[in-house]
DNA sequence: TGTGTATATATGTTTTTTCGTATATGGTGG
DNA sequence: CCACCATATACGAAAAAACATATATACACA
């Protein structure tokens, strides 16, 4: 993967969402995804698509539900800067956390 | 500078081949990147402005020649990003850089 | 002041990206 | 098989980014 895709993964609001929060959470839904981001399905949908084929995040199934993760074996150069980018972005990451929060304090999407 | 805005200014060939050729020389004037990484003055030019607006780059100015590099005042997660980029794409960089050593060892444009 | 060099910007066009909406796919349980 | 849910994809429209080319600015030096 060329540092100019990768970086491409990482310019958008949806992306960087979804993966700062799977770098926080190790492992999400489609559907806690879009209830934290607070966008329609559709996208989230597709810009998860996006960075599984840049392969920077894989899938797994389970029953109806499809769970995102980070590709553990992105090149260390690519971990360090997402693990970078979450550490200095706190606050950019926190509205969206506290929504995820919520909707699994209560009945989440996926149970 | 929010994340997203600033991995765009990472997210284009010619901008990412600028900053991390001033990651690892320090500071550069326009005429060297133009040669090192062989495109047009007026595109260098404008990725460049692009990259002083958002704060990643710093200029000075020394007779005709406008000098380029690095804004110390980064925020670490941002200066530790372009490290990381830096020291993993030695590949990607190499050509620029050889580029850049002929036009040193010959008399320079900015001499 | 006038010429030459380095760099910056303006303009119109083309390409790329993103989007909303509609629809398809794939699995579950009746 | 059917109805339902979660997720994915297709498609045309809209927005954003990048481009080539021409021109402007700023400085140096005669």
């Amino acid at each position: 993967m060329s540092p100019v895709s990768f970086f491409k993964c990482l310019a958008d609001d949806t992306r960087l969402h979804c993966v700062l929060l799977l770098q926080h959470k190790g492992e999400l839904c489609v559907c806690d995804l879009v209830d934290a981001i607070g966008e329609s399905q559709p996208k989230v949908s597709r810009h998860l698509a996006q960075l599984r084929e840049c392969g920077i995040l894989l899938t797994r199934r389970e029953g109806q539900w499809m769970y995102y993760r980070l590709n553990p074996q992105l090149p260390a150069w690519a971990a360090a800067v997402i693990g970078q980018a979450a550490e200095g972005n706190s606050v950019y990451l926190k509205p969206a956390l506290v929504r995820l929060g919520k909707s699994e304090s209560q009945a989440s999407c996926c149970d």
